[in-house]
DNA sequence: TATGAATGAGAGTTCATTCAT
DNA sequence: TATGAATGAACTCTCATTCAT
């Protein structure tokens, strides 16, 4: 049918839209992930996504809008990955495994989204106060730890006095140091971290602690 | 005499020079954690000083300089602290129940600290790398931590296989988060990491997930 | 055809592009002249050229790129002139007379260039270095009077070991000093080199030194 | 005598003044020649003399105080040289084919006199005009052509229109240019003005000029 | 949508000069 | 005489933002 091969109008002009407004959101998080708010310059955007600088501000207003839209996105990533998890259809121990093993690849791989993080908390929480979504974004990831601490408690493999929040905090604690300390600490103590030998060390390290910690006395 | 009791003219001197550059320093610690290398002005750090900007020039060559100055006086500042612990008083676990817990307090009274370290891997850790004497600054901390480990497998109390550095890196992360971390993670799940009441529970968490993973099995 | 009068679009847009920026570059070249490398300011090329200060910046890069744009400028401008002569047409002798003749007012008519190429021998040709048409752009003076020379010889009137490169340096340095010791010499000397009568009566001289040198014994 | 061992009071007062004052003057004429007025830093005359910036505001009154005094010093110190040439002794000939190769080769040891000249012209003379005994410095430069040209003339041996002023700046045109235009000239030419080689070519091409122009007919 | 030119506020830095001792 | 510290004006340069087309 010849509908079916013609993009409507509007879904064309939403489509070379987002060509455009995607670059910029691509580089952006790349650019304020690499230098932080004030550090990133809208003319390397500009340069670096093709576009126009104008095009910056017709798409997104300002500095600070697309520093808040960069942010947003970066969170979106980051839980959208982790939704993939299926940790369901394993037993509590292993799924917590797999869990905090994914966690910490995770991180790993995603520098750019530790480093919008960071970014952030040095502006002391700023912009994220402008993305109300962010919560709906992020708590899932607590209800999913939960429901895991449920059954292993209810298995007995789990302590029973787990706080979901605070285990997920120690989870993320331990992921996002090695990834948001990398270079200090790699300069300091000697110990590349972004090797490969070191990082699964050290995942394994941080799931040995993780598992410790939950098990039922 | 009374000739002891008057200060030499040359230490009159030279505490009168502190006074301005020290000003500048502990003004400038406060500015460059507070916004970051990029973020931070020059013309902040001078009025706030009450110094002329020339003077930080005249003391510190530039602004990178003294945003050099000022992570190296941050680290020393730490690691000084750190060696007022007095844990080899103590048996092995109740000085790593006390190591840990200071450890967590300190990154809890001096964010300006770990905001500098931050500041620092945003950078790539570009500036670090200028200040050689910063390995022979911070390794002490893993001397203290590896007698620790000795004398606790030693008494059969914590398990052979200890890396000291390893589990440094753990109590740094689980102390560094709290902190690092505080803004977005108070704001995405609605627990205020600065309160008093959060902090202690915290705390007893970190210390509990530390010792579990020590003990021998 | 009405078409063909009208200037098409680019034409335009190139012309108004050239408009701020020929402005600058003239003005820059007053500017650099009068006052040399480090004491001319980018403030006052702005105010003077209409143009924002930014736009300095935008079109050349930089002080020290303005001040290079304005060297080789003022040297195509000069060595222009210089093609002009239509020496060709005139025996040797008269030749070489309007040559010197020419070359002398043209020094005198344009101090800012004299000027320049001061400032670029006081900053130890740092500056000229990077502007490698500029050899390509003055060799053909030489040319222009090694054949001069050679008719000369071939006619006997002018002596049969003239070294181009060595007249051309004699001459500009006749016709230099003019301008360039104005200052100096009118003070020390109580002779106005700028007065007409003054730059006539040495312009006789210089071309009676020239001629007298090359002339066959 | 014990007087004659003895300097008197404000003779050491003298001396010892003398030591720090000249350092500075000597230092201040190379950074003047070097960089010209604008581009001439105290901090690194009192630097590269030893003295304290206090020293050349209490010696020389300021900057351009400073200034004044290098140039005076600078044309002194030439026309004293000039006065050592003895051409009285020799026939016009040979006397003032010695004087044209003694200024040439004074011109090219001495850079930095050339230089001074140079930035003074760049001044538009601004500063010369407050040194009234400049005229008494080097008018004897005149009357010794004067008198060199007249004896040449009653001998025979002169043209007899010869005027000691333009003759004057005729062999100091052809002596400063090979060092006021050296960086440019050497660059734009590919004939290095600097090398010995060069230079004394150079140097009998200008005598054969000037003896050319002055021969009588 | 897209572009190149333009703007203006403000940033880091320099530097002649002065001051207290 | 001599010094180190301090000052303030001015300078070069940057950068987010806007405008005209």
């Amino acid at each position: 049918m010849t509908t079916k091969a013609r993009k409507p109008k509007a879904a064309i002009a939403k489509a070379e839209e987002d060509g455009t407004r995607d670059k910029i959101l691509n580089v952006a998080i790349q650019e304020f992930s690499r230098y932080g708010l004030s550090g990133a310059r809208i003319d390397a955007i500009a340069a670096e996504s093709g576009a126009n600088k104008g095009m910056i501000y017709y798409y997104f207003g300002g500095k600070d809008d697309l520093y808040v839209a960069a942010l947003e996105e970066s969170y979106r990533r980051f839980r959208q990955i982790e939704s993939e998890f299926h940790i369901d259809d394993l037993p509590p121990v292993p799924a917590l495994r797999r869990l905090v093993s994914a966690t910490f690849d995770y991180h790993a791989v995603h520098p750019e989204f530790i480093r919008m993080v960071m970014s952030e908390n040095i502006n002391q929480g700023e912009y994220i106060r402008k993305i109300p979504e962010l919560q709906a974004i992020n708590r899932p990831a607590i209800g999913l730890l939960d429901n895991l601490c449920q059954r292993g408690i209810a298995e007995g493999v789990f302590r029973a006095d787990l706080d979901p929040v605070d285990l997920h905090m120690s989870i993320s604690a331990l992921s996002f140091y090695n990834v948001s300390n990398r270079y200090t600490f790699s300069y300091i103590f000697d110990r590349d971290l972004a090797s490969k030998k070191v990082h699964e060390a050290r995942r394994e390290s941080v799931i040995d602690m993780i598992l410790r910690y939950v098990r039922a006395p």
